[in-house]
DNA sequence: CTAGACCTTGCCACCGGCGTCAAGGCAACC
DNA sequence: GGTTGCCTTGACGCCGGTGGCAAGGTCTAG
């Protein structure tokens, strides 16, 4: 399997795999034109990546599940290793969700403060004695 | 005021406060030798700008606010642009909240699988009928 | 006169996950 | 041989809010 139909079949481009690899994630063989050769395996990799990927994971993050899939688990989540990323990620994800909350709290107060503060004006403007 | 005092009492760096010039939020009048002159009334500004960036707002956000301010007004929040993008980043804020909660659930879902898993591979290992 | 503490403009670096273009090699078909 | 379509490496751009540095002007105090 070349790059492209590895590509298309994980649903990525050619230039996402080519950074994967050298970020150390996907592995490929050489064909003697110089060609990268993946095998099937590495398409479970690569749809990995990507999963991973779009919940928000970075790709340092990632290394342990492809590390564990490559141990020839059949999920790369497994491991040892990986599960205390999910560990982390799921406190991260806590602390965000916490942080959105304060921010999404202090939003409300502004905007009813602003609200506030508009009608006491209007109310001015039309008179104060009305 | 020059732009190093301007910066000290509103904690911010001299290079931020040229970055928010070069983008139209601050204002500077210039001294006879070139430098920068603020008057007071833009330390309001920055700490406006200061406290928007923190709450997560980018500096397009943030323009309707120092509008908002330079008309006269006390807060910058009162005026119908703020308001609307006051409205705009809470509905985002929302959209973020509810993303991370299904990541979150997404991640407990893997982790508790990956335990499960685990489990079983160990009593595998230690034999099947114990 | 000199040191040092300000100020000026301008440009590079950063982070991360790519997109995109450049310039070229290789394969296959007409 | 020419076209098309794959592949290769390399390098720049992006987004946003700075940090940092260079090379220079300016003001003040000793």
């Amino acid at each position: 399997m070349l790059i492209g139909e590895l590509a298309e079949r994980a649903g990525t481009s050619t230039r996402a795999l080519r950074y994967y690899e050298t970020h150390g994630l996907v592995r490929a063989a050489r064909s003697a034109n110089g060609y990268r050769v993946y095998d099937e395996a590495e398409l479970h990799v690569v749809r990995e990546i990507r999963a991973l990927l779009a919940v928000g994971f970075g790709l340092d993050d990632i290394r342990p599940f492809v590390a564990c899939l490559r141990a020839g688990n059949t999920s790369g989540h497994v491991c040892p290793d990986s599960v205390a990323v999910l560990r982390r990620k799921l406190a991260e994800v806590d602390a965000g969700i916490e942080r959105l909350h304060a921010v999404r709290q202090e939003l409300r107060d502004q905007l009813t403060h602003a609200i506030a503060l508009r009608e006491e004006t209007c109310l001015r403007l039309r008179g104060p004695a009305r």
